[in-house]
RNA sequence: GCGCCAGUAGCUCAGUCGGAUAGAGCAUCUGCCUUCUAAGCAGACGGUCGGGGGUUCGAUUCCUCCCUGGCGCGCCA
């Protein structure tokens, strides 16, 4: 971060002074490929029709300018008019400096300006176990919260239960269905029903609880079933998240939402706005206006609600609670639903940039190559929990973690579990883990490990190995920037994969102990202990742990 | 039929608000453990960025038309 703003500055002072506006698409970071130096800048290629001169005069007369700096060892001119830049090895150094100073806070960034955001995610229907697809939907979610409130914004996490409608009797139904063949009645299957073991799990449960419950008439059994079983359920959801590592603060009930009478409010609220007309005995909301494909249904001509009816009232609930932002994490097979809420959201009179849509895609789960099939319905699939328990927290998380969530992903479970490439969590882990012998072993061996290094001993890093490494270090809050703004974890992950990489070159290349000088160890023990630092800090905005050995 | 997402090395994937010679891992091949963890390192091999047009000084990136795969198009949730 301090390269790039350094030299954002320099080039901003030189093109301010020639009188020119500084251009908005300036791409100011680290060239593609390393030969081209430290620091790649575009400036006189955007500005070159502006002034009035050709991309190379103007790279001329930047160049110039950026030479003089103290900080500049080298800056040259290539390619159409890229600026390319060069840092002095002390300049370098001071990222170490400044990676002790500012200890856990570093790499952590003001750009969140505060701005308060719910992420929303998971809010799967208590009517079965997680499954592997919204591990996916939690991991994301959950390393995107943890990566925003790093980046400087207020975060607020969310469950929404959907605790009210048709699927919640369908699973009501389904667990009494079951209570009453256990208890010897001839049962009439229905057409839709949730078959999952868990479902006679849950019916043996209350059976042994009370033994007379069988003899309930249908309407109370149901209900009581569906109470239940819906607790039962949520509770081994919340169990399930929290040996992912995952959390909400808070878990919103649908059903309470409705019975607050906040879905009538927001129907006055767009009726009031001219958003909804009635038609076929039917309530509609005017999304067409608004950019959907089709009007749509907000209470039905039988008097019931519609889901999305619900939902208009749920996100009005969350800007009233003063969340400036909003991310909602769904699967993508809603992406149809998008148009429609934004919509609403609009209609709620919000800006379409208050409410973010993650769509994260489904997961193919495979086993050796082999699809593993996944319905919830028809009782098969693999939880997220039994994922969990075989291939581990850590591995499941950094593989979920290291695709942009809008693209498929096959999630083989021989494949994530071995420790190899295949698995690149090991890679930064072991990264990791290496230091920490490193530095258990100086300790061991006495030498003395100075808080706060000095200018004068990390002089003595100037390999072309540790000048990477440093770099890295440096670059640690621009990746975080930019996935905040993108909101993207995911590269976070081949951010680290990098470092991790750096690391392991150099660690095969320059012993750190075996130096043959006291103070060149304590540089480099310095340098490492900032790596180790940032290596953990990521991993733990991914939820993945840092181990201090394998 | 309409819409959304994807198509990048043999495989799994990054990169894409227009910028340099398109990257990484796996696989294959060649080397490296008497020294801090070989779950590692160094190197080689590997590409019409799905295809055709267009815009531009410049396109994997933007527009358009096709092809392929996935997913949506309910007074379901």
């Amino acid at each position: 971060m301090r390269a790039k703003q350094h030299l954002t500055s320099l080039l901003q002072a030189r093109v301010a002074a020639m009188g020119l506006p500084w251009p908005a698409k300036a791409v100011i970071e680290p060239p593609k490929e390393k030969q081209f130096g430290d620091l790649a800048a575009n400036v006189a290629l955007l500005l070159a029709k502006e002034a009035g001169k050709s991309p190379r005069d103007l790279a001329e007369d930047l160049v110039a300018a950026v030479r003089a700096d103290g900080a500049v060892a080298a800056a040259s001119i290539a390619g159409p008019g890229f600026l390319n830049v060069v840092f002095t090895p002390a300049f370098w150094q001071e990222s170490v400096k400044e990676a002790e100073q500012r200890g856990e806070t570093f790499g952590s960034s003001r750009v969140g300006n505060g701005v308060t955001v719910q992420v929303e995610f998971v809010s799967a229907n208590p009517t079965g176990p997680l499954h592997i697809g919204h591990g996916r939907g939690a991991a994301v979610g959950d390393s995107l919260a943890r990566l925003l409130r790093f980046a400087g914004y207020t975060v607020h996490t969310e469950y929404y239960i959907n605790d009210a409608g048709r699927q919640m009797r369908l699973l009501g139904l389904s667990v009494w269905l079951r209570v009453r063949e256990l208890a010897g009645r001839e049962i009439v299957w229905p057409e839709d029903w949730y078959k999952g073991e868990y479902i006679i799990d849950i019916a043996k449960e209350m059976l042994a609880k009370d033994p007379g419950l069988a003899a309930l008439p249908d309407e109370e059994g149901c209900d009581r079933c569906f109470e239940y079983a819906m607790r039962s359920i949520l509770d081994g959801i919340k169990k399930d998240l929290e040996d992912f590592r995952v959390s909400h603060e808070v878990w919103f009930s649908e059903r309470g939402l409705v019975a607050s009478g906040a879905v009538e409010k927001a129907f006055e609220r767009l009726r009031g706005a001219g958003h909804t007309y009635e038609h076929n005995g039917a309530l509609w909301f005017r999304a067409m206006a608004l950019g959907d494909d089709k009007d749509r249904v907000l209470r039905k001509s039988d008097g019931s609600l519609t889901y999305f009816a619900s939902d208009i009232a749920y996100h009005g609930n969350k800007y009233d609670r003063g969340f400036d932002r909003l991310v909602d994490i769904w699967g993508a097979d809603h992406h149809g639903y998008v148009p429609r809420m934004r919509a609403a959201v609009a209609a709620l009179g919000k800006k379409p940039e208050q409410l973010d849509v993650i769509l994260v895609q489904l997961v193919n789960l495979l086993r050796d190559g082999q699809q593993i099939a996944m319905s919830t319905r028809a009782g098969q699939f693999e939880t997220l929990a039994d994922v969990v328990a075989e291939v581990g927290a850590d591995a499941a998380r950094f593989m979920f973690l290291s695709r942009k969530s809008d693209s498929h992903l096959d999630f083989d479970l021989e494949l994530v579990k071995q420790r190899s490439m295949e698995n690149p969590v090991y890679y930064v882990q072991y990264a990791h883990a290496r230091i920490c012998a490193v530095l258990r072993k100086a300790d061991e061996r006495g030498i003395p490990m100075t808080p706060q290094t000095d200018g004068t001993l990390l002089s003595l890093l100037t390999e072309n190995a540790e000048l990477d490494l440093m770099r890295q270090i440096d670059r640690f809050e621009d990746v975080i920037e930019s996935a905040a703004l993108n909101l993207s974890p995911h590269h976070i992950s081949y951010y680290l994969m990098d470092l991790a990489g750096d690391l392991h070159s150099y660690y095969a290349a320059h012993q750190v102990l075996g130096a043959g000088d006291d103070s060149l160890a304590r540089a480099r023990l310095a340098l490492l202990r900032s790596v180790s630092a940032v290596i953990a800090s990521g991993l733990s905005l991914l939820g993945v742990t840092a181990p201090e050995s394998m």
